[in-house]
DNA sequence: CGGCAAATTTGTTCTAGGTCAAACAAAAGG
DNA sequence: CCTTTTGTTTGACCTAGAACAAATTTGCCG
C-alpha cells in the first residue's frame, strides 16, 4: 500500500506519487458532464489529464494562484472560498461529485478568482488549462455540457444575490440549508443529513451572516426539532417545514 | 407583410411593420460575439434571425414566459428584474449592446427567469431558441464567445454577492454606480454621465437597498460634490473618489 | 488521559439602515 | 395650462442582526 503520504510545507506540496493514479474513463462515466460521450471520446479526452487523492483540508489552488490546471472533482467535497481585503471570508460554493472547477479559462481569466480547499478526502482530476480551448473545440458535447454547467452556477448566483437581497437571514439560512441538503443530502434515519463537515461559520458564510446568528438560528431550530445539530454535523429532520421558512410561509422560530 | 402579430394584454403589443427590419451583417460586426467570424459565416448566423426596434419601457418577455427566442441586443439599453413571491423586486442585470439575452436554453431552463424590459429606445435581433444548439454547434467560435459572455457574468454575479454580504450599504451603492460608469458612461464636459435613465430606485434594486437609502446616500455625494443628480439622470464628477469609498479606503459620507 | 485548539452556545449592547410618513419637484398627458 | 403621475428628498422612529464578550463543549494529539 503506497503510504508516501504528505509533508505538507504549509498547504498541498504533493508527492509525485500521487499524481499518478490511473485514470479509468469508468471513472468519469455517469457524470452529466460526459453524458452520451462514448469510450473512445473518453479515453481521447483523458490524453493529458492527470489524477490527485487530496485528504483533508488540502487546497488544491489558492486565490490569485496563476491557473495552471482546470480540474473535475470525481469523489468527495470542495470548497471554494473568496477573502476580501478586510480579511473577511465567503463561501463562493461547495464542489460535488461531477463538478468543473478552477476553468478560469471559461472565464477569461488567468489567475483564479477564490481558493479551492478540500472538506474531505478528494480525487479529482486535472488537465492543463492550454488543454481547455482544443478540448472544447474537439467534443462539442463537452463543451455543451460545460456551458450547461456554467448556466446553473449563474443561476444559482442569481437567486443567491435575490435572496441576499430581499431576504431576512433566518430564511437565507434555511435557503442555505436546504441547498446544502439538495446537494450533499443523504438520507437517513430521523431525516437527512449533510454528509461531510459544515461549521456554523460555513453556513454563515454561505448566507452572509455571520457564525453566531446561525448558531442561535439552528439552536432554535433544534428545540422546535426542525434539525439536530452537532460539532460540524447537521441532520434536518423535516426538510418540508424548513422549506416553509425559507418561502417565508411560516413565522421563524427566532 | 406578415401581420400575425400578437395582440399582447398589456405590455409590448408592437406592430408588425417594426419587425422586419433588414439585418445587415454589419451591424453584428464588431461586437465581441462575433469576433473574427468573416461575412459568410455572419449571414449563416442571420439565417433564421429576425429584427425588432422597440420603444421605451417596452417588454421583450416576462419572467416565467416559455422561452421561444433568444436575444442579442444591438442598441439601446434594457434592464432584467425579477419579482419575487412577495413582490419585491431586484434588477438581475442592465443589458448593453453586445449582450446576449433570453438565452434560457443555455441554462437549461424553458422559460424566462427574468423580465427584460427596454430603458431606451432599442433594437434587439432574436432567433428561435430551438436554433440554440444548432448555432452553437456550428459555430464553435461562437460557442466559446458566449461561454465567456455566461463566464463574465458568473463572475460579476460572485463580485456582487461577496458585496453584499460583507459590504456596508454605501460601498455597495458606490460599486453599483461605478458599475454603471464602466457599463455605460459617457465621459461629458465636468464627469461621466450615464448614458440612460436610471432611477434612485433602479439603483437601490441592483445595490440591494431601499431608494431612500439610496436617495439620503447621493444626497450626502451630491453635498460633497462627487456626483450631481437629477431625475433619472446621474453624473459621476470623481469617480476616483468614488472609488475610495467602494474600496472602502475613505469614510463614507453619510 | 490530560491539555489544547477549534467549534459552539448564549447573553448583552449598540447601530446601520429599514420602515413609515409626508412634502416636494419634474415630467407627461390631456 | 392644469392635473396627474412618477420620481425624489428629508425627517422621525424602531428593530434585525452585527459586534463584543465569555463560558462551554468537543474532538484531537501527544
Amino acid at each position: 500500500m503506497r503510504k508516501k503520504w504528505v509533508i505538507r510545507s504549509q498547504f498541498n506540496c504533493q508527492i509525485g506519487a500521487r499524481k499518478l493514479i490511473p485514470i479509468d474513463r469508468k471513472l468519469l462515466k455517469g457524470f452529466a458532464l460526459f453524458a452520451s460521450m462514448d469510450e473512445k471520446e473518453l479515453d481521447n479526452i483523458l490524453v493529458g489529464a492527470s489524477s490527485r487523492l487530496l485528504g483533508r483540508n488540502e487546497v488544491v489552488f489558492k486565490q490569485g494562484d496563476s491557473a495552471k490546471s482546470f480540474y473535475i472533482l470525481l469523489h468527495g467535497r470542495l470548497k471554494v472560498s473568496q477573502v476580501t481585503v478586510d480579511g473577511q471570508q465567503i463561501i463562493v460554493r461547495i464542489i460535488n461529485p461531477g463538478d468543473l472547477f478552477g476553468i478560469a479559462k471559461a472565464l477569461k481569466r488567468d489567475s483564479y478568482p477564490g481558493t479551492a480547499k478540500t472538506v474531505t478526502e478528494s480525487l479529482i482530476v486535472s488537465w492543463p488549462t492550454i488543454l481547455w480551448d482544443q478540448l472544447m473545440e474537439q467534443h462539442p458535447v463537452l463543451a455543451a455540457n460545460a456551458m450547461h454547467a456554467l448556466g446553473s452556477r449563474l443561476q444559482e448566483a442569481h437567486t443567491r444575490i435575490r435572496e441576499m437581497a430581499t431576504e431576512e437571514v433566518e430564511r437565507r439560512v434555511a435557503h442555505t440549508v436546504l441547498r446544502l441538503v439538495r446537494q450533499s443530502g443523504k438520507r437517513v434515519e430521523h431525516g437527512v443529513r449533510i454528509d461531510f463537515p459544515v461549521t456554523r461559520k460555513d453556513i454563515a458564510e454561505m448566507a452572509g451572516t455571520t457564525l453566531h446568528t446561525v448558531s442561535r438560528i439552528l439552536s432554535a431550530w433544534e428545540s422546535a426539532e426542525l434539525v439536530r445539530g452537532g460539532r460540524k454535523k447537521l441532520l434536518v429532520r423535516q426538510p418540508h417545514q424548513l422549506l416553509l421558512i425559507a418561502d417565508g410561509v411560516v413565522e421563524g422560530h427566532l
